[in-house]
DNA sequence: TCATCAATAATCCATTTGGATAGTTTTTTT
DNA sequence: AAAAAAACTATCCAAATGGATTATTGATGA
């Protein structure tokens, strides 16, 4: 059985997707979540084998996007395969998800079946379902790099997780290793701002602790 | 009926593939070359609405290969679609084929039913054909920007710092943002143990807190 | 003008971490 | 078998961190 959690707004699109994947004996949906928070909260609340080896996942939802959701997601469980299934297909969205961490992005418009069918093989042979018509903008992309989104010699990547200007400049102190107090220093402001700075980085990282955010940082190429 | 063009340096691959389209009866294959240059000498030769629309492309081939034949002829022949036809599926040669301008990039295992299904819709939708394990592939080239690999510089900072195989297995937990208590609970040690570890991993690295700790590993490879 | 937001600063309190020190057990090497 | 290294456990204490809350300032925008 492969385990399976759905995020989407819309419970009517849960409901009929899970129908669709239970009727096949191979999916066991035991994840449910209307929106990113929702999500990370439940899959704290799982143990490690019992979390959702793939995960499903829109993009348009309330209180926190499915990008986001993806970013955060998959650098605290990077065990986890997440697939964007969305009604989108511009090509911003699709190449902020893939650079988020997303293995696979369906179209919705995709029957029950095919889904099915990709997500097993998904499982089994690791390779990433992708809709033909996304594939198709993916290659666009390549070959024509709209203005320097492609991070082809490792640049940074785009805003996700709309940090301002200082508290990026934190967020890099923070990964050169240096405590409250020395930021402090460096920037002439107290440590009490600077605490102040990192806890709201922390909320917009949706962590709680610095080992987190450098990992989201060093990973996701904030700096 | 669509027009095909073959190019492979196998004359019985050539055959067998025309073989397989020719009994849909959508495909009209009328243009076959041994290489590239072949290919466009043929192709020359041809008046307008004679060429083919999509070119199969072997990647594999004497005096002129498969992708400089394709950068020529995407440039001569705007309106022409090539698609890698190959066995490689290497990331240098996926990569490079794209950027030369092909469209799309199949295995040749797949089946003769799934290569037809594919061209006819690229050439009624336009969408890329492109085989599940490469499109992954590719996505992993977006999320894992091909940098600049050092030979040898990754075995030996391993050693540079001299770590135990328990001091870097405490460390990946580190990195990836755990609490002592948690990194303790994976390992069914208890959480003084993780700290001692951590303690005498800070002074192999000559650091003394996280940040700096995850610094290192991170930049110098450590994971 | 009023509302909002980013940046600044501070306080209180609980938890986590870093450092030192002192052991035991297990594994490896000599 | 003895010695050495690695792994494990523990306690004390000081420092750093995280979380919540409150408040001021300046800039931006409706």
């Amino acid at each position: 059985m492969i385990r399976i959690g759905i995020v989407d707004d819309k419970k009517n699109n849960r409901i009929i997707l899970a129908d669709k994947l239970r009727r096949n004996n191979l999916f066991d949906v035991r994840l449910e979540a209307a929106n990113g928070e929702q999500f990370l909260q439940k899959m704290m609340e799982l143990k490690f084998d019992e979390r959702p080896e793939i995960v499903l996942m829109d993009l348009e939802m309330p209180i926190m996007d499915g990008i986001v959701t993806i970013a955060t997601g998959s650098s605290l469980y990077p065990g986890v395969r997440y697939v964007v299934l969305t009604i989108f297909d511009d090509d911003d969205r699709i190449f902020n998800a893939i650079k988020a961490g997303a293995c696979g992005y369906l179209l919705k418009e995709e029957s029950g079946e095919i889904i099915a069918d990709i997500l097993v093989n998904l499982w089994k042979n690791g390779a990433g379902p992708i809709s033909p018509s996304i594939a198709y903008k993916i290659l666009q992309m390549i070959q024509n790099p709209p203005t320097a989104k492609l991070p082809l010699a490792g640049q940074k990547s785009e805003n996700l997780f709309q940090l301002s200007e200082r508290e990026k400049e934190i967020l890099r102190f923070l990964c050169q290793g240096l405590e409250y107090k020395e930021i402090a220093l460096k920037l002439s402001i107290s440590a009490n701002t600077v605490k102040k700075h990192v806890i709201n980085i922390y909320d917009k990282l949706h962590v709680n602790n610095k080992g987190h955010a450098l990992h989201i940082a060093y990973t996701k190429n904030l700096l």
